[in-house]
DNA sequence: CCGCGCTTCTGAACATTGTTCAGAAAAGTA
DNA sequence: TACTTTTCTGAACAATGTTCAGAAGCGCGG
């Protein structure tokens, strides 16, 4: 019986042209002008039979959001090997405000929807987190980096958890102010990072002398 | 000739009953849930005649946005008494968070809307900035402390503009995650307000001694 | 008080959206 | 070939913002 093995391939075929047209679309025009009459035409079936393949709209931006996720996770490919962890901390705060720099549509499907794709990744289910949630997961690279500084030393102890959401709401502020409208920042957008990653980083340090060097000058 | 005052009139205060109406809705269910038959229902006229006081739905929100940022200033008055100008510039930051968390709905009407209402605040006409803009005032309030406060030798001089970008990015930040998603945040978004106005203050400090005794434990 | 003209207003329409569902079409099975 | 099951779609529904021809109201000159 290849027969059901088939049409199972054919049913995963379509749901994934379905995720390829919608993919297109989010990431040449945003998520608001995602379509399901525009996914119909681009995939040529009536939009209705997008229904049996997801639940509605908001299903085909969560697993484009699953995507993107996974997008974002690979921007942190190469910071994961730098031995010193405050600058692989400062690394971290980097790659991310360059991946939503360098694909404005999805982070903003991911952190700036009100539909709150965001709980997609953080889980939410009773209230309770699930420390498997890719979202938690991530994050809790984060925090281990930050564990890392206080046990090395270079930055004062503290609560990791707290410390490493400063350093993630932090980032993501430069990166949605200047996604939503760029032109109200006047200073260049790499350069807030990178001080403010350097300015953070001091203030954590537990003797400015360790990092004093580092700091970029703010003239 | 009272006639045409009185129609003038007449022709105003219909004006602001729209906005009022609009108000409500947007303060209510934010501003997605704004529908010109919703105001048109509220006023007990007919959607049509909205359209002879504002071009578009897209216009009351730019009125409403006006408002809402005088709103955002008027949360600026106490600081703009702190003498000590460090003390006032992390005063700037707690205050900006609170007027964000208790008026999520003005603040999303604000900051983090796609059509741009932001550059209702700062021009983006031509290209330059016109000093005037009420964004560009009240940033300049930012700068201005920074500035004094590199002028009291307690941070290390550096670009006022910069720094006040970083400041208010980061500040936005967190208010914008905590607004997206707050079960996203684990820790109370206070702390996490306060600790990171600090631990940035110290960031900046000439010498940790003199913000060292202020800064809260992060444990 | 009447009738003309201007302002103010509205009903109906248009195009677009997400979503549903009865039934057509196709595919598989016997 | 006849029956069943799966796959698909046309048409419809209820919203949405926006427009516009014409109705209604109002003020002015006679």
């Amino acid at each position: 019986m290849g027969i059901t093995e088939r049409k199972e391939r054919q049913r995963a075929e379509l749901r994934e042209q379905i995720l390829a047209a919608a993919r297109k679309i989010v990431l040449d025009e945003g998520f608001d002008a995602l379509t399901m009459r525009k996914i119909g035409d681009a995939i040529e079936y009536s939009p209705a039979t997008i229904y049996l393949h997801f639940e509605n709209r908001e299903a085909i931006g969560r697993a484009l959001c699953g995507e993107a996720f996974e997008h974002l996770i690979s921007y942190m490919g190469a910071v994961a090997q730098i031995e010193d962890p405050l600058e692989r901390l400062k690394g971290i705060g980097r790659h991310y405000a360059r991946f939503g720099l360098e694909n404005p549509k999805e982070y903003k499907l991911l952190f700036m929807t009100d539909t709150a794709f965001l709980e997609t990744l953080f889980g939410e289910i009773s209230g309770t987190k699930d420390p498997d949630d890719p979202g938690e997961r991530a994050f809790q690279f984060v925090v281990d980096t930050v564990q890392a500084c206080i046990d090395a030393g270079v930055i004062r102890p503290g609560d990791p958890v707290l410390i490493g959401e400063m350093a993630w709401t932090m980032v993501h502020g430069i990166v949605s102010l200047a996604l939503t409208c760029r032109s109200a920042l006047e200073s260049p957008v790499e350069e807030l990072v990178a001080t403010l990653c350097d300015t953070f980083a001091r203030g954590l340090a537990t003797s400015p002398a360790h990092v004093a060097s580092e700091v970029r000058s703010t003239t």
